[in-house]
DNA sequence: CCAAAAGTGTTCTGACTACACCCATGC
DNA sequence: GCATGGGTGTAGTCAGAACACTTTTGG
């Protein structure tokens, strides 16, 4: 019984923070919205598997992805156990498929319902280790496309966190810290002032804004 | 192909982080040192398999217990997959098997050599979460009896960081900060002067000092 | 009386919070 | 000319780092 992976791949979409979600075609849970997985192949790794489904789902190969957790398999589905990745990008870089069945659409996490083999608990443990990889990193980076404003950058924030976030402090948190810099491009969008486009410090790097690598689950069992 | 689960058990032994290895009796990696660890059993969770593993090697299972993460299984194994967890706990509860064949033994990190199915890579994989966790989290009790002197637990601190911790500082974060608190117990050790006893100030439980859950791995594939 | 470890306070710095106004543009 | 969003500075607070001496006990 092969492990089944799973890829959570999460964007932020007309301000709210969305995972990509395919509604199933065939039989367990038919018409259900899913994450997307498959098992692992033979002489595949984990690593090969979640960035196989990643890319099959998004036409992508180079944004940023990490395994998450391992979970026992839920007792309706057929797998062993369910090795879940999750993956950040840009909205408008990927490329989804457009195949009638198992199409697949982005969802925002707020509010949204019940998922195929409860994978809404995966969904929930995704959305903390970002939320919490926020605080020490740079993944934020990893949602926007090379060039932003910072308003942009703000949004991705404010979408994750769900909650405001002073302008003028997270400029100088960003700025000051030099984890991105200005360019000497603007933007004019609608009706504003043009805005400076910024770009990621070292370009595309992704770097642990302090300590790497925590983890929470106080268990105790 | 049921995936194997390892378990990582680390202890503070004479002042050096040290991990609980098996010298294996059987065949693939005869005479190696390798983790702790067997077969997902039909019908069994992947916690559950790992409180088993921990019962059997150290007959605890009220300790700190939690998953680490999933690796492929090394090109001569024979299992799938395998998920680690790590455990931690304090040396002095833990009694070992006692059998030849198969023995436990308490090995110290520092200058250990390779180990059977490259298992080293796990090990280092919870070295470094240990030490995130350290960071962030109330862990360091849970290598600790119910009561134990400062110098005891920053002794822990030393252990696991690898670098020298300010007495002062220390105390002041351990103490002001209320995680623990002091007993009107002291106990004399050799030549000394007595020192107090502290015990945990939820005594036992794991307070997230603060974010919960974050994860490095910095990959961008 | 000497060695060894316990215990104790202050100062400095850097990071984060809260907060309000002017400016350039498109309509 | 006005609405919209871009852009800027200051003061207060808190956490963490550095740092040295006195006390108690056993030998």
């Amino acid at each position: 019984m092969a492990p089944a992976v799973v890829v959570v791949i999460l964007t932020v979409l007309e301000g709210r923070l969305s995972a990509l979600l395919i509604e199933r075609a065939a039989d367990p849970c038919r018409g259900q919205w899913a994450l997307p997985g498959g098992l692992l192949q033979p002489r595949e790794t984990l690593d090969g598997a979640a960035s196989r489904k990643l890319r099959d789902e998004t036409g992508l190969s180079d944004v940023f992805l990490e395994q998450l957790y391992s979970f026992d398999a839920p007792a309706g589905g057929d797998a062993g156990i369910v090795v879940a990745y999750f993956a950040l990008l840009p909205a408008s870089r990927a490329r989804l498929r457009r195949e009638l069945e198992w199409r697949p659409a982005w969802h925002a996490l707020r509010g949204l319902g019940p998922l195929a083999f409860a994978n809404e608990r995966i969904l929930a443990y995704a959305r903390e280790r970002l939320r919490n990889k926020l605080a020490y990193t740079n993944v934020a980076w990893s949602l926007l496309p090379g060039r932003f404003t910072l308003r942009e950058l703000q949004g991705v924030y404010e979408a994750i966190l769900e909650e405001p976030v002073d302008k003028r402090n997270f400029r100088r948190r960003v700025v000051g810290a030099g984890v991105v810099r200005p360019t000497n491009e603007t933007r004019k969008e609608g009706a504003h002032r043009p805005a400076r486009l910024y770009e990621f410090s070292p370009p595309a790097a992704l770097v642990p804004a302090s300590p790497a690598n925590a983890h929470s689950s106080r268990s105790t069992a």
